[in-house]
DNA sequence: CGGTAAGTTGAGCCGATTCAACTTACGTGG
DNA sequence: CCACGTAAGTTGAATCGGCTCAACTTACCG
């Protein structure tokens, strides 16, 4: 859940009206951070742990729209509203900023030109996205989620990479435009040409990144 | 490449060190504003006309990231480049801004908010497309399409509204991840159903409004 | 009026989905 | 610590939506 001694600690330190100034909180995992709909008061920088931003249809249907590792902002508004829900993946430490940071004049500019950066960041990756929806297989879209996931929290492991999935075949299916099954079918698919091995269901060990990053831009799922 | 009536022009002009001026110029049909991988220096307000940005794989797969109307902002920046190929696809007139507008301190608070909001606004769409490229059928994708083209640039027509497309059953399949023949055969069930009229291939006459905004979140095609 | 590009339509195919059975992983309580 | 129950993931078979390829029609421009 949350960790009572940062959250004490913030309370005794904080300056009431002191819009600007960052605070630090931790999310359970599971715990959501703030649902679409919700007027916007704060954004927020991860710190630790992996949110989900995702938008839900009526019948059901579900978009994942990014997920957010250290470092990410979440929570940017559009007409002072969220357009998506933010949940925790994993426990998840977040800093998190007055919304007037970003447009007000009086706010701290170098704030504001980070958070700027931040916006943008998050449009070329969004942008990248879009390729990946839009264009590519079943197997190129698995291959890059791959690729861009051992970039992101890759570690070594003797001369191969290693790392967790944070997410559920469910939420990766739902990123990516396919269905549990399809996404299953494409490691099944990895793991047998010996690009990827898999330890459970979450702990990945890439064999051949070079192979899986070409397979991430090839049309038919060969190379 | 570039229109070089156009860059002569503004090499006369250009007065050197007015870096947060606006400049308006002018780009004929199918003239290109920037591409993939151009440094930025400038980022652009379109004030009237259409532009499209899009990304090309190497094998020749196309991503139309969107369509720009009077009122957008194109060009943001990621790592001080380009992500997009930027095109007219009809006459346009563009306000040109300098790029420092965007982050350096000195710069004009009040563009800079106006930016700022404008990023904010662009990442809501993209989110919207998001929806539309990992969700919908290729009929929900047309519908969406229409009803969004209805609101940006619908005008009355009698007890209808209407409005010309202003870009080509070529970008139309590769902004929803659809083929051409995809997209021709939808709009031709849109038409069957009496909820549109084509007059020729650009101009469409929306007959039943409600219906094709149902149509455009409705998974089996009938509503 | 002819030529070319753009758009439409049809037939057959293929990749991803659906639906269902099965396997594995995991948390709980005996 | 094992046994069980449930949730998550995998695999298979059959279906279907959208794609490919090809022919045809329409619109547009010199």
């Amino acid at each position: 859940m949350h960790a009572p001694s940062i959250l004490a600690e913030r309370k005794v330190l904080a300056r009431p009206f002191a819009p600007f100034e960052a605070k630090v909180r931790s999310l359970g995992e599971g715990r959501s951070l703030y649902f679409e709909g919700d007027s916007v008061s704060r954004i927020y920088r991860v710190k630790s742990g992996v949110l989900r931003l995702s938008r839900l249809l009526e019948d059901g249907r579900r978009q994942v729209i990014s997920f957010a590792f250290a470092g990410d902002v979440v929570g940017f508004p559009s007409q002072g509203l969220h357009h998506t829900d933010c949940d925790a993946l994993r426990p998840t430490q977040i800093e998190s900023i007055d919304v007037r940071a970003l447009t007000e004049p009086g706010a701290d500019p170098m704030l504001r030109a980070e958070l700027m950066q931040a916006a943008l960041q998050e449009i070329s990756d969004m942008q990248d996205h879009f390729v990946m929806l839009g264009c590519k297989s079943a197997c190129e879209k698995v291959a890059s989620f791959l690729v861009s996931l051992l970039k992101q929290c890759g570690t070594p492991l003797g001369q191969y990479t290693q790392f967790d999935l944070p997410m559920a075949r469910n939420d990766i299916a739902d990123f990516l435009g396919l269905t549990i099954e399809t996404v299953s079918r494409m490691l099944t698919k990895l793991r047998k040409l010996g690009l990827i091995a898999l330890d459970g269901a979450q702990h990945v060990i890439v064999l051949d990144a070079d192979q899986l990053d070409a397979l991430a831009n090839c049309r038919d799922g060969s190379l």
